[in-house]
DNA sequence: CGCAGTGATGCAAGCGCTTACATCACGATG
DNA sequence: CATCGTGATGTAAGCGCTTGCATCACTGCG
């Protein structure tokens, strides 16, 4: 049943290597504090046996991990990639490593995955803005486990937070295109719930619209699934209606480029008959035909200040700072003057 | 300095509900060897205290953790989201947790992520491809950690493996453009070094233009990184060639997107001057303009299939089955007959 | 009424590691 | 030469949980 030839244990290496476990465990751990022969000794014999020292124990023992998690809420598409690839370059810079999970932007699927990271013993957790049930904050309270939000900055949060104001953000877009003329608008916005960011950009618009004198009413909005196909057929439906908006402003690059794609099938002429607007300046964002008017959001920058920030709390150094970082606006081809 | 109130641990709930520490690991394991009232009484008192079991010590006493482990060359783009998105879903329905890793495409940092996640205690591991050094295959051989390959497949490699045959499949696509006259072939390919899926790819090339008689060391190679910008600037340079390609195969969508925008800057005309395909089928290819001509890879199943062979061998229902999945031609706009 | 059989529960031995503290050897010092 | 300080190493007590085995309270049967 078992095989002769087990995983070999911190005692198999002290007894080949003639030391204690604990001298072991410091030539792993703090090697200034074992005398150069002896630790040769001993790394050689862990080398020559492949040891490797068993994570449950060695948590249980320690109560550090130097592990961090992240829970995305999708990996099917690139909106978090950059970010999360950048988190992941500073974590490992200061000896972390990142655990990612996926939540489907599930509320249920997401607390699971937090337990489960929780559980697997990170020592700090990434989260994707504020939204969410009082009872994770409570469950990550009572667990004591250092949890920063991303993708979005609120002071008032029951998080730290590092990134920018949504809200602000698209209505520093949309106030670009109102005032180029348009006044009948249209927003393709992801599915708003349980999604604060989603639904800060819509506000975001309406600020936008209040502000240049039109009625918030009229804002035609469709939510959506982040999705090519879904935000292709968004963009038909806002169109069929009879005097369309002239102006269609994503809650996301990969909406907007489906949008795109399907006015080239309409026969709609992108800027001349209707502008189109994204979020978040995604590599297809400068690719897309006509290249996307959209906002740019500093991921890798987000991404590194994010672990910085997290790993600071998790040393203690910082209760949690959060920290606001710029957008911009990108004006490319995609947004025109309103013709009517 | 110690909080008063700290986690609480089984021996609190055992307290707490007049029960031993046994027990209460039964109710959270074997609820059915439990009776009913003692049970209910349990739980009771492991929600009001909020009670979540110690991972660690979890993992030393029983051995499993339920988890798996997958390390992906990049979160960067999209090309693995997919499946991996599919893959955590299955792996979700049959009661695991999965922990994604990324090695940015580096031997160094994936030996170093698979370290972590086997000591994590992974209890299965997902790799992509089959390049690297045989210290690793050693090591997870010695660990004991069920690993398999995906992306790829090959009869007789270390790892059993699920994916596609990327050889056949980048064959059967250039047999496609061979079959239209094409003679002077160019071909983009994501850097070989450590990646057996893009020697792969070259290859099938060479095998098609054997069979249609063709010189290989006619093909113009270029290899690069998978970006948007650098699939760009390898067009320019096949392209700034006296006598340049007719067609430019890509080693993957996204280099051939990069291509397909720098052809429109140069004027350059798609297929009319040049044919570009691409692989992998994402979506922006068919969203690019003109729509690539690529490989459909079965993303979804792959990511599906890969997590039930893992979970049966996990769980030792299996040594590991190779499974070869298909792939097929996506013919779209990017591709036409060679004009010379 | 006594006893075997049954199912629920408790006891306690680890799991492999870290770390506070004890021990030891050795050279420097008075 | 005795004493002490110093740094290297060993000892052993947990860390929180699972699980084989022991125990116990019933039940139903002879």
């Amino acid at each position: 049943m078992t095989d002769a030839k087990s995983v070999p244990t911190l005692e198999d290496v002290a007894k080949a290597a003639g030391v204690s476990t604990a001298t072991v465990s410091r030539c792993l751990n703090a090697p200034d504090r074992v005398v150069e022969r002896t630790r040769t000794r001993v790394m050689d014999v862990i080398a020559q046996l492949g040891y490797t020292p068993n994570f449950g124990a060695r948590v249980m023992a320690a109560k550090r991990t130097f592990t961090i998690g992240a829970i995305i809420p999708t990996m099917d598409n690139a909106i978090f990639a950059r970010g999360v690839q950048a988190f992941q370059e500073t974590l490992h810079d200061r000896g972390y490593t990142l655990l990612v999970a996926s939540s489907g932007y599930s509320p249920t699927l997401e607390e699971e995955q937090i337990r489960a990271l929780v559980s697997r013993g990170a020592d700090g957790l990434l989260l994707i803005g504020h939204d969410r049930p009082s009872t994770i904050y409570e469950y990550l309270d009572a667990q004591k486990v250092p949890t920063l939000a991303a993708w979005t900055y609120a002071a008032d949060a029951p998080l730290p937070s590092i990134g920018f104001d949504n809200r602000a953000a698209m209505r520093a877009l949309a106030e670009k295109v109102l005032s180029l003329g348009h006044k009948r608008i249209g927003m393709i916005s992801a599915v708003t719930e349980g999604n604060d960011r989603a639904r800060q950009r819509v506000e975001g618009i309406r600020n936008a619209m209040v502000a240049h004198g039109l009625d918030t009413a009229s804002l035609r909005l469709v939510e959506t699934r982040y999705d090519i196909d879904c935000g292709s057929d968004a963009f038909a439906q806002l169109m069929a209606t009879d005097n369309p908006p002239s102006a269609v402003l994503c809650g996301n690059d990969v909406i907007a480029v489906g949008a795109l794609h399907r006015a080239r099938d309409l026969g709609i002429d992108v800027p001349g008959d209707v502008s189109v607007t994204g979020f978040d300046d995604m590599d297809i964002a400068r690719i897309a035909l006509p290249a996307l008017t959209t906002v740019q959001v500093p991921h890798q920058e987000m991404g590194r200040n994010a672990a910085d920030a997290l790993v600071d709390m998790v040393e203690g150094k910082t209760a949690g700072a959060s920290r606001e970082l710029p957008t911009s606006l990108c004006v490319r081809a995609s947004l025109g003057v309103a013709k009517t």
